[in-house]
DNA sequence: AAGTATTTGTGTGTTACTACACATAAATCA
DNA sequence: TGATTTATGTGTAGTAACACACAAATACTT
C-alpha cells in the first residue's frame, strides 16, 4: 500500500473524530460543515478537500463500518447460524450510540439502504448452504422480508426499545431467521 | 495581535506536548529531535522550522514559564515578603515534575542561569523597598548570595530532598531572605 | 581503534492547508 | 410575507508541512 501524506490522515482523523462526537451528543441533522470544521480545528475549506458534504462524510464512515462488519462475518462464516448472528450483533452493540444516532435521524436514508443490503447479503449466503424449505417463494422476497425484519429489530435495540441484552436479541433473531430459510 | 496560522500553532503544540511528556518520563539528555518528532507525529524537518535544536525548544519553554512567573509576581507585589514568596513557590510546585527534570539534567545550564537571574530580580525589587541593613556589603554580593541560596532550596524541593510541603518551605525561605536584606 | 548504526542539520521540489473573499442558498425572525 | 442572518460551496494566492535524499557528526559495538 502506498504511503499517505501525514496531513491527509491528520485532517481526516480530526474531521471524523469531531463528527462522531457531535453525532452522539447532538443529532446528524443539527450538524453543519461549519461546526465540524470548528470542532476539528481546521479550515472549512479543508473539509471540502476531503468530502463533498456531511452526507458524503457519513457515507464513508458507514462504508467503513460495513467493510469491517463484512470482514468479521467472513472470518466467522464456518460457525453456525445463530453463533454467527451473535458475533455481528456484538459489533453492532459496540457502536450502538453511533447507529442509534443514524436511526434517529430523518436524513440518513442511504444508511438504512446500505445496512439493509448488507443484512440481505449475509442472509443470502446462508440461504445457499441451507436447502430452502421455500421452493414456492421468490428468493428475493424472502431476502427482503427477512432483511427488513432483522434491521427493524436492530433499530429497536439501538433505540432502547427492548430490554434484552444483545446476545439474547441475536439468539432470538437467529432462530427466527433460520426458521424461514 | 496578528493572527497566527493554524498550522504553526498545531505543530508547536504537538512538539511541546510531546517534549514535556518525554521530559518527565525519560530525561532531557535522552531526548532526541527524532524522538520528539515521532511522538509529535510530525516530520523531523518541521521541527527545525520552529526550533534550532532541543536546547532552543527548552529555552523557549523556560522563557514562557519565567514570563508567567513574572506576571504572577508583578500582580502580587503589594503583598508582604513571605506571602509573596509563598505565591511564586506555589507555581513552582505546580510544575514540580518539569523543573525537577531540568535540575536532574546535566545539560540545562542555561535554565539554571535564567532561573537564578529571575530570583535575583525578585529579591532586588524587595531590596529597594526595604532600607538595607547591609550598607557595608555590595548589593550584587547580597543578590548572588541570596539568589543561589533560594535556587538551592528550590532544587532540593524539586528533587524531593526535603519532606516539607511547599508552603512551609516558602515561609522558611522567606524568613531567611528577609533576615538578610 | 575501526566499523557500524543512529542522529543531525540542511537542501529540494511537491502538495495540503491556510486565510480571505465572494455569490448563492437556507434558515430564522419580524 | 419580506428582511436579516447563517451556512454553503467555490476561487485564489501564499505558505507550512510534507517526503525524500544527503553528508557530517555522534554514539554504540566488538
Amino acid at each position: 500500500m502506498e504511503k499517505i501524506d501525514r496531513r491527509i490522515l491528520k485532517s481526516q482523523q480530526a474531521i471524523q473524530a469531531a463528527f462522531l462526537a457531535m453525532l452522539v451528543h447532538e443529532g446528524f441533522d443539527e450538524i453543519t460543515v461549519k461546526s465540524i470544521s470548528e470542532k476539528a480545528n481546521i479550515g472549512r475549506k479543508t473539509f471540502y478537500l476531503h468530502y463533498v458534504d456531511k452526507y458524503d462524510l457519513l457515507d464513508k464512515i458507514v462504508d467503513n463500518h460495513l467493510k469491517r462488519l463484512r470482514e468479521i462475518c467472513d472470518h466467522k462464516k464456518d460457525k453456525g447460524f445463530i453463533e454467527g448472528t451473535i458475533i455481528w450483533f456484538a459489533y453492532f452493540q459496540q457502536h450502538k450510540l453511533f447507529f442509534a444516532s443514524l436511526f434517529r435521524s430523518e436524513s440518513t436514508l442511504s444508511f438504512r439502504k446500505k445496512l439493509l443490503t448488507f443484512i440481505m447479503g449475509e442472509i443470502d449466503k446462508k440461504l445457499d448452504s441451507n436447502t430452502s424449505i421455500n421452493q414456492t417463494i421468490d428468493r428475493h422476497i424472502i431476502l427482503k422480508f427477512l432483511g427488513t425484519a432483522v434491521m427493524g429489530v436492530l433499530e429497536s435495540y439501538a433505540l432502547n426499545e427492548t430490554e434484552d441484552d444483545i446476545e439474547l436479541v441475536a439468539k432470538q433473531v437467529g432462530t427466527l431467521v433460520k426458521r424461514n430459510l
